[in-house]
DNA sequence: CAAGTTTTTTACCATTTGGTAAAGTTACGA
DNA sequence: TCGTAACTTTACCAAATGGTAAAAAACTTG
């Protein structure tokens, strides 16, 4: 019996990286069954049986890059907290989700794919991680808004909008670019707005 | 030389109609290179062949999907009445978009799928059709707004704020079905909520 | 109903693609 | 520095997939 659990070196470390990457971003921009394991192993600069031999399959490697992604996604709605000022929070939490999609548009993307498609590979987890988290959160909101910290509303529907549109900026980048091709401050100008927005919406 | 134009037979139309329609879900859950033309003739109890002989190729079909797609998305925003009391004007034009995404769920996927993706085959589409349009709601909407029927606010961004929240609900679906277990009033919640927070938003 | 046209089906094909085998090369600890 | 384990490269392969050829069947129309 071989010892399953092994330190990885320095190159297993590097090139399983440098994998991610690229793979990241080709996963993004043309999906699973869009991206093959060429198109990665070209953009990394490896060959392609040099893939499989750091990762099992193309499907690992996408599963690789979910798990990673899943716990990166979820910090921002952890980091509220439920002894802070109920508004400087939510706006906060907003702020932080702006700022992730303007930063990490591959990996928002790489999330919508997946989502729209029926979260083969992802159910379970948004089942088993994604869903507690925002069932606590919920119930601080809920909490707050009863205090009267917060404007009243649903608050499950409250967190949805807020994904909607904080994510809407990187996985619709293609439509904005067209259509407000103002490039140097599109993203201040939208982070001010959803700002705003929010601000209002939250204010009692 | 061949006449080119000829009235479709009705078999013709219609085995045209149920290709679209399978492709249509295939496409919308499983991406373009995700979809396989077996599929789509398995979907639609015809031969792969037969397929060919009603469309030029599976890229064809895909087309065809999208520019029938671009005419009814754009329908509503086309709808809104520049005469009309502004604030019902916009609370009409989220109200039809929260029916479409409850209605239409497959075609907003479809459109979600070919954006994030970075809309290769729209790109022109969207530059000629979409953004003509837009501006010149975007300039209705300012119009209402320095009249002080709306509150001030840039008119793009609300914009994309609404199809963002509008269409998370079919794009998104898979995840909200997760968080937000119960099925039967769902519909109604989402664009109760919908409807509250932009009427808040939107009044001066 | 007969001739011609449209539509469907069967049998294929070339390319792409995820993955493997195994030889060759490099790194690294004793 | 030498031997071994880690890593890379080349040459493949089987299955899947978009698409074609052409015969068979069904439908339309004079």
């Amino acid at each position: 019996m071989t010892s399953t659990a092994r330190k990885p070196s320095r190159i297993q470390t590097e090139n399983r990286q440098r994998i991610r990457d690229a793979a990241l971003g080709l996963f993004a921009t043309h999906g699973f069954r869009g991206t093959t394991l060429d198109q990665i192993a070209d953009a990394c600069g490896m060959h392609k049986p040099n893939l499989i031999y750091y990762f099992d399959s193309k499907e690992a490697i996408h599963i690789d890059l979910l798990n990673t992604l899943m716990e990166e996604w979820l910090s921002p709605l952890d980091a509220m907290d439920p002894d802070g000022d109920p508004l400087e929070e939510m706006m906060g939490y907003i702020r932080r989700k702006m700022e992730m999609s303007r930063l990490y548009p591959r990996e928002s993307r790489l999330f919508a794919n997946e989502i729209v498609q029926g979260a083969p590979r992802m159910l379970p987890h948004l089942e088993s991680t994604l869903k507690p988290l925002f069932d606590r959160q919920c119930g601080i909101i809920n909490r707050w808004m009863t205090e009267g910290k917060l404007a009243q509303m649903h608050p499950a529907h409250l967190i949805f909008s807020i994904w909607a549109v904080t994510q809407h900026y990187a996985d619709f980048e293609a439509q904005i670019a067209v259509l407000l091709p103002g490039d140097d401050k599109r993203a201040r100008g939208a982070e001010a707005f959803v700002e705003a927005m929010f601000r209002k919406v939250l204010t009692p």
